[in-house]
DNA sequence: CGTGTAAGGAATTCTGACACG
DNA sequence: CGTGTAAGGAATTCTGACACG
């Protein structure tokens, strides 16, 4: 796991690094669109990966996407992604078996 | 600048990272081996750089150095390292010379 | 729906000092 | 010298709610 992915940075700077206000960032997190982790205490910790995150649901946003189409958006990129691959491992086991 | 340059990390988090006590990472800055920066309340903010820094400081004073020779270490290689600059400068000097 | 704000409380961090060695 | 700790205060963050639209 990368510098990216470590879980360290509270919401105050996440919200000077974005220009998000912390309200936003909370209620994005309300949404389920970032999963910020906790300490003992409860205060949120983002990564840089969610800092990136976060300004792209900010450009959605401003583009008037709403919270749930930008899950949905997701969810099918994830589908099309998932099938795309099956393709691939699909036509490299025909590939392997002509060889035979 | 990249993430690892980015002082974004509190020092409770930084605490958790390193596993050495705020203590410590206070008087480490206090020895001016680490510079967190500070935001306009006054709480210091840490990179990831500044974090692997201090865990190689733990490294030295477990091994018995002293912070001032931690200092002097430092500046003993940055010394080096720009007097091997120097000469390497001097020799692509030279070289271009001769082509002329 | 997305966001601001005031409210009250809890967690986090800060400094300066004393202690020990 | 390097580090722990108790002390008092300030900055940061948390939640739930009301407001507006």
């Amino acid at each position: 796991m990368s510098y990216k992915d470590k879980k360290v940075i509270s919401i105050g700077a996440v919200s000077e690094l974005t220009g998000l206000s912390v309200r936003k960032i909370r209620y994005y997190e309300e949404r389920k669109l970032v999963f910020p982790e906790r300490t003992d205490g409860g205060t949120r910790k983002y990564s840089f990966n969610d800092v990136e995150r976060l300004m792209e649901i900010a450009n959605k946003i401003e583009d008037g996407m709403q919270t749930f189409e930008i899950k949905e958006a997701e969810r099918k990129a994830l589908k099309k992604e998932k099938v795309r691959n099956q393709m691939l491992r699909g036509q490299l086991n025909a590939a392997f078996r002509m060889r035979k």
